[in-house]
DNA sequence: CGCATTTCCTGGTAGC
DNA sequence: TGCTACCAGGAAATGC
């Protein structure tokens, strides 16, 4: 419905969550279902296989916090019912690990269609959990704690965005370990996480940096105010709740209002909001890229020398 | 290992 | 109207 509801035409009609999405989400999460033990939990709609594996082992161990890194959240579990020890230490559990993927939604209330998996809670309502995702970009998997091996991106990742060990000098150090363009390494979460399409877009723009500029030819002044930038765009757009372009919705079922502050992503053809020159639009690593040619110069060809 | 390419998946939309 | 073709995109799998 509203296919004009005054959003720029980003042709584009998805969620994409990013950092300021999932940690909207984490943030939701966390007092719904911290110290809630699972009763039960179930695949549905969905084909056996990885994505969607180990939900088996939910059931009998409580969810002991709802954390972020990148664009993963990390639920930590504990098994209560270790026998004896009644009021003992819980015994060491596995960890349930989301990802929302493209058009993954965790809600209180069950969805009309497209349900994934459904986790029932002990304790008061609202006690069932509904993963719903149409496209099935997302990942709903329970693995013994820290064991990554099928998750090799959360195994790589990177600093989170938002985290303190994000410094300028790590930042460097990763960007002068490639020669990927600076976009398709921000991309890659190996740098850093939690960088999406959009903010990916929004930073370089902030920072005056062409997409295309190999990772390792940043120099000092630009890894710096790229590193700047990465940080503040998520942050503002954390405090707003994100980015709602189409689905995207918080656990609450609110929007997200960074929309209106979006300077080039989704404004193809539209002035740049600092230079007035017309953003252009293109493809790098086989995403969409925004992109102003006058704030943001195609880096000059290095010279050879003799 | 690093990097490029391909695959997964469905709803919306352009074009006829 | 109804059909086909195509596009969006994060992470995993595959291919050098």
């Amino acid at each position: 419905m509203a296919p004009s509801s005054g959003a720029p035409c980003t042709k584009g009609r998805s969620a994409i969550p990013e950092l300021p999405e999932v940690e909207t989400v984490r943030r939701a999460l966390g007092p719904w279902l911290c110290g809630r033990t699972v009763i039960a939990a179930e695949r549905v709609e969905a084909p056996p296989g990885p994505k969607y594996a180990g939900l088996e082992r939910l059931p009998g161990q409580r969810i002991e916090a709802v954390l972020r890194r990148g664009k993963f959240l990390l639920l930590p579990l504990s098994r209560a019912d270790r026998s004896g020890s009644a009021a003992g230490a819980p015994g060491p559990g596995d960890e349930l690990i989301v990802h929302l993927g493209m058009t993954g939604v965790v809600r209180r209330t069950p969805p009309d269609a497209h349900l994934r998996v459904r986790v029932r809670l002990a304790g008061p309502e609202p006690s069932t959990l509904y993963f719903q995702d149409v496209r099935r970009f997302g990942r709903f998997t329970v693995v013994p704690s820290g064991d990554y091996r099928t998750l090799p991106t959360l195994a790589a990742l990177g600093p989170d965005a938002l985290a303190s060990e994000f410094t300028v000098a790590a930042f460097a150090r990763a960007l002068r370990r490639s020669a990927m363009a600076i976009k398709t390494l921000l991309l890659s979460q190996r740098a850093v996480a939690g960088v999406g399409n959009i903010y990916a877009d929004e930073a370089l723009w902030r920072a005056g940096i062409h997409p295309e500029r190999p990772a390792r030819q940043l120099d000092r002044a630009r890894v710096a105010a790229l590193h700047q930038a990465i940080g503040a765009v998520l942050e503002e757009s954390v405090a707003l709740q994100g980015t709602t372009l189409h689905d995207y919705r918080t656990v609450d079922g609110e929007v997200g209002s960074f929309l209106e502050r979006l300077a080039v992503y989704g404004h193809a053809w539209e002035p740049c909001p600092r230079c007035g020159t017309t953003i252009e639009k293109v493809v790098l690593g086989q995403r969409g890229t925004h992109v102003c040619p006058r704030c943001q110069p195609r880096p000059r060809r290095r010279r050879h020398r003799a």
